[in-house]
DNA sequence: GTCTATAAACAGATAGAC
DNA sequence: GTCTATCTGTTTATAGAC
């Protein structure tokens, strides 16, 4: 089921009865993307998520909060789900630059999997995607909470890799360039499909997709390397 | 002027009096990009065009006709600036392995110029944003406009510089990695921006992602190359 | 044809009963 | 915590004056 996918990741927070809490998030989270912030009335989001709407100002304090907790349960999805819990325990400086290699093939391909297969990857990427072409206070939780600390770690891991700084600026842009490739299978997925004539994306076209993307940042990286030795 | 910058790539099919057209597209690139189509009023767009509002209906059938006509705008511009008129001419098959690399790094240059300093790139990423979360008869034209063919233009220069063939899957996704390197840093730009600690991309900036992305694409064929032989 | 006044509909937020 | 009822501001549609 979609519906408890966010479940066990809001359950430490989880109080006496969740369950409007999360039927709001969920329907926020899904109606947000798909018709944008003001074209969704708390009304219809109350009605998809079979509550009433006053539970909005009582759980979230009103639909701009709701907009924020939608961000939270993101940012929550995004570090379990492509960082993983081993991840964000590890000392990248202690890696050596083969481990660090092979620790950011590991997220590459968890990432990947996660953007490709997941049910829940396209209505975080719609939700994304609105905040970026017109950011609120969302945005500002999603960087604060993903997209910067995630960033932030991948440099770690790309410095103890290549033999960098981590916050030098072509470590930081390396970085990205690498998100880049992952992230744009999610993004612009129509045009994926599309063109590769797929009908869904299954173990198969996952495994493609992440071979590809993780040829390119093996050779990538131990291009990185050569050039400094 | 932001104002001309579609004048030259429209002057084709340039009729008697284009001006109105002109403003008309340029108000709705921008309006339907910021603000999405349904809250787009034709008022709104006819007013900042400084047009009568009634020259939406006369020239384009109605608003979603304005709504192709900025597709079709888009599809020119992104030729002209992201291929050049050089590469549309070219036999990709003709070219030497080294050749064709050489010509997929100059289109990578092109793409990242205009992806980050054209001011243009802004609405027209906003823009076709909007169609890939929500498609309508827009996206159609954009996808056989546009990205259909500069994809399939760029697979035959891949498979001409790494030595696979054109439509392998292979190649496909290999090509779709690599325009999602230059893409991520014009879609996630917010993203970018803040944690580069950058205020504008200027030419300095520029160069720095291009390099990035042009030693990442070269590592990656090369090493293609390789897997090969 | 253009503008303005007003009504109808709907948005989000709130108060109080249960 | 959840519900009904209600308040207030905004937008949209319509009708009438000019």
């Amino acid at each position: 089921m979609a519906l408890v996918w966010y479940a066990a990741i809001m359950s430490k927070v989880r109080e006496p009865d969740e369950g409007t809490r999360q039927a709001l998030i969920r329907a926020a989270l899904d109606l947000f993307g798909r018709q944008g912030f003001e074209a969704s009335s708390i009304r219809q989001i109350a009605q998809l998520a079979g509550v009433n709407s006053a539970g909005i100002a009582y759980h979230f304090g009103g639909k701009a909060g709701l907009r924020e907790a939608c961000a939270g349960v993101i940012v929550a999805t995004m570090k379990q789900r492509v960082l993983g819990p081993a991840v964000l325990t590890v000392e990248p400086a202690s890696l050596s630059p083969d481990a660090a290699l092979d620790t950011i093939l590991a997220i590459v391909d968890r990432a990947t999997a996660f953007m490709t297969r997941a049910l829940e990857s396209e209505m975080i990427a719609r939700f994304v995607l609105r905040e970026i072409i017109e950011p609120s206070s969302a945005f500002e939780a999603l960087y604060e909470g993903a997209f910067g600390p995630v960033h932030g770690r991948l440099c770690m891991l790309w410095a103890a890799a290549a033999g960098t700084e981590p916050d030098a600026r072509e470590t930081k842009l390396a970085v990205f360039a690498m998100v880049g490739q992952v992230l744009y299978f999610r993004l612009a997925r129509p045009i994926v499909m599309r063109r590769m004539g797929w009908e869904t994306i299954a173990e198969d076209e996952e495994k493609a997709i992440a071979a590809i993307i993780r040829a390119s940042v093996r050779a990538t990286l131990l291009s990185a390397r050569g050039d400094r030795s």
